[in-house]
RNA sequence: GCCCCUGUAGCUCAGUGGAUAGAGCGCUGGCCUCCGGAGCCAGGUGCAAGGGUUCAAGUCCCUUCAGGGGCGCCA
């Protein structure tokens, strides 16, 4: 990586000046290497003379002299400069920029993938939504922001497993069935009232509809219990493959679906249990069965056993992390959340904790709610209520392409307003297919080149050299650093952003540069450099989990 | 009351402590004899307010204001 080598020669230039006496002696900060926002101050730009001028009592200008009198530039720099107030410049050479068309090429897709995450097994946990309904708008973002994620993290060298944790157990769980059971006696006339917590949507009527139409009346003449279990078990089949559908239209698949009730079949949860009570951090108060994590700094401390005898939910994501952590062995866990999840985050810490691991191991990612509009009209997504909009109906009104870019476009930090009729409106005039537009130009222009048998195999790239040529190719060879950032950071949203930014080139490039012309010579060099561009922008769209059109 | 997130252009949002703060949409004007005009080029306004740290702050710290979320023996 040419930040880390040049970082090194800094190093090496500055030990050599101190040795010689031409710079005062003192500890080295950390050398930071980064690119200008201003192209005429180079590729690459150091700060370090500002960072000595304290310790050395030298004014930045002069360290900077020292220094770039000491250095030996890598291979690949053309040349460094000095610039006020003490910055040195660094500037790549063209034969080296030009080279790494062929690197690009023969990486093929390939190309971005990085030994960052080698040997490391990370475990992804998104959307996990009950299965008590249909997904909507915000359960989107989660499944668009874990996905991507997941591509950037295997693409970063990780072990990644995708999973969805299924709440299929408990109150929720209990009060679904019993939603659904009454519309199913009600579908067959019975008089007889919904739960008042119950689920009121209007897919609860349907689905009680298709199973009286699927199975008859022959839960009419069970017993209530036995019915309610059966209609239960077979609602949450019918949902449960729903939202796969759904989530397979905005291409998302999950490695494993994790069942909550597992966790009790087997010895998970009191496995898990038993850990938190031999380090002392359990214990009975009112009738209930607590976990004290107020013992390692929390607010509060958090009810495990209800009085009824019965777990809680946050008893049951201890067990699940503990076979996270201590069954399966992941390095690192990163769970996404919703914005309502946010005050959990702070007491699984304190679990992982109690359970005498690292709790640096878990990343959590909470992203922020979705508001939905249309227009000026505010809709509302909850899922009792009814009246939601489903994340199906979002998807056949935008595309499921569209979606994905539009919820990768806003860092998981920010809530974000979710227009359908801008949505709509702009689905045609976005960024989206600006995007694929690029790639789609390009497969036409080989289209063309197949056209006329040209074989650019041999091209000889050295004989790209004009400024929209090395400005594409200085966008090109981005790729690893941005897969690098995305994975470290956990931040997916510079996907889109750098997508946009190199089909912006691409396209300026076109205008520019004639690819296929009477110079042959010039045609293959810049099939080859057009190649290259169109294995840059898919593997951006794969990550994004986007498709990459050769004609739209 | 306490905790978390956010406040950047008319709107939706990027911005790794660095040099002249960016993009999309919208608006206005130019560009096709030639590889796809879903394109290219040009046009302008802005870091919520006030302190502080720093050679350097949109970015870090504090206060205030504003919006959203959380503080259950719900999940």
């Amino acid at each position: 990586m040419s930040k880390q080598k040049i970082a090194d020669c800094l190093r090496e230039a500055v030990a050599k000046a101190q040795q010689e006496g031409s710079l005062a002696p003192g500890t080295l900060p950390e050398i930071t290497i980064e690119h200008p926002q201003n192209p005429s101050h180079g590729d690459f730009a150091s700060n370090l003379p500002l960072k000595l001028a304290r310790t050395t009592r030298t004014p930045p200008l002069v360290i900077a002299e020292k220094i770039l009198q000491k250095i030996s530039l890598p291979s690949e720099i053309d040349h460094a400069t000095i610039a006020s107030p003490g910055f040195i410049n660094f500037t790549l050479g063209n034969e080296w920029l030009t080279k790494q068309v062929e690197a690009i090429l023969a990486a093929s897709d390939s190309y971005g993938n990085l030994t960052l995450g080698t040997g490391k097994n990370i475990q992804i946990e998104f959307v996990s939504v009950n299965p008590t309904g249909p997904l909507h708008v915000g359960h989107g973002r989660g499944a668009v922001l874990g996905s991507t994620l997941a591509n950037a993290l295997s693409t970063a060298g990780y072990l990644v497993e995708k999973e969805y944790y299924l709440n299929d157990i408990g109150n929720q769980i209990e009060l679904f069935g019993h939603s659904l059971y009454v519309r199913y006696l009600q579908y067959f006339a019975k008089k007889i009232d919904m739960p008042p917590d119950g689920y009121y949507g209007n897919y609860m009527i349907d689905l009680a509809k298709e199973i009286a139409e699927e199975y008859g009346d022959k839960f009419l003449n069970m017993p209530q219990k036995e019915a309610i279990e059966a209609i239960t078990e077979i609602g949450l089949t019918k949902i449960i493959n729903n939202i796969k559908g759904d989530l397979h239209l905005l291409n998302v698949e999950f490695d494993e679906w994790f069942s909550e009730k597992s966790l009790y079949k087997g010895e998970q949860y009191n496995k898990a249990m038993a850990l938190l009570e031999n380090g002392n951090y359990v214990a009975k108060k009112e009738n209930a069965v607590w976990f004290e994590s107020s013992l390692l700094g929390e607010d509060k401390d958090n009810v495990l056993v209800r009085s009824d005898g019965s777990p809680t939910y946050f008893a049951s994501d201890i067990a699940y992390h503990y076979n996270k952590f201590m069954e399966r062995n992941f390095d690192t866990v990163i769970d996404i959340w919703g914005a309502d999840h946010q005050g959990h985050v702070p007491r699984m810490k304190a679990v992982i904790k109690a359970l005498g691991q690292d709790p640096e191991r878990l990343k959590v990612i909470i992203c922020q709610l979705v508001t939905l509009h249309r227009g000026k009209e505010m809709l509302k997504v909850s899922k009792r209520s009814g009246d939601i909009i489903t994340l199906r109906e979002v998807i056949d009104e935008v595309g499921a392409d569209a979606c994905r870019f539009f919820f990768l476009s806003r860092s998981a930090d920010s809530q974000m307003d979710f227009d359908l009729e801008l949505a709509k409106k702009q689905s045609a005039d976005n960024p989206v297919y600006y995007v694929q537009y690029a790639h789609a130009r390009i497969a036409s222009i080989f289209r063309l080149a197949q056209q006329r048998q040209i074989d650019y195999r041999h091209g000889d790239i050295s004989l790209l050299s004009t400024e929209p040529e090395l400005t594409l190719i200085r966008h090109l060879i981005m790729l690893p650093e941005i897969v690098e950032r995305v994975a470290i950071n956990l931040e997916p949203h510079h996907l889109p952003y750098y997508a946009q930014a190199l089909a912006t080139v691409f396209h300026s490039f076109y205008k520019q540069c004639r690819v296929v012309s009477q110079d042959e010579a010039l045609t293959q060099a810049r099939l080859k450099l057009v190649r290259a561009t169109q294995i840059v922008l898919a593997k951006v769209l794969y990550l994004m989990g986007m498709t990459a059109p050769e004609k739209m």
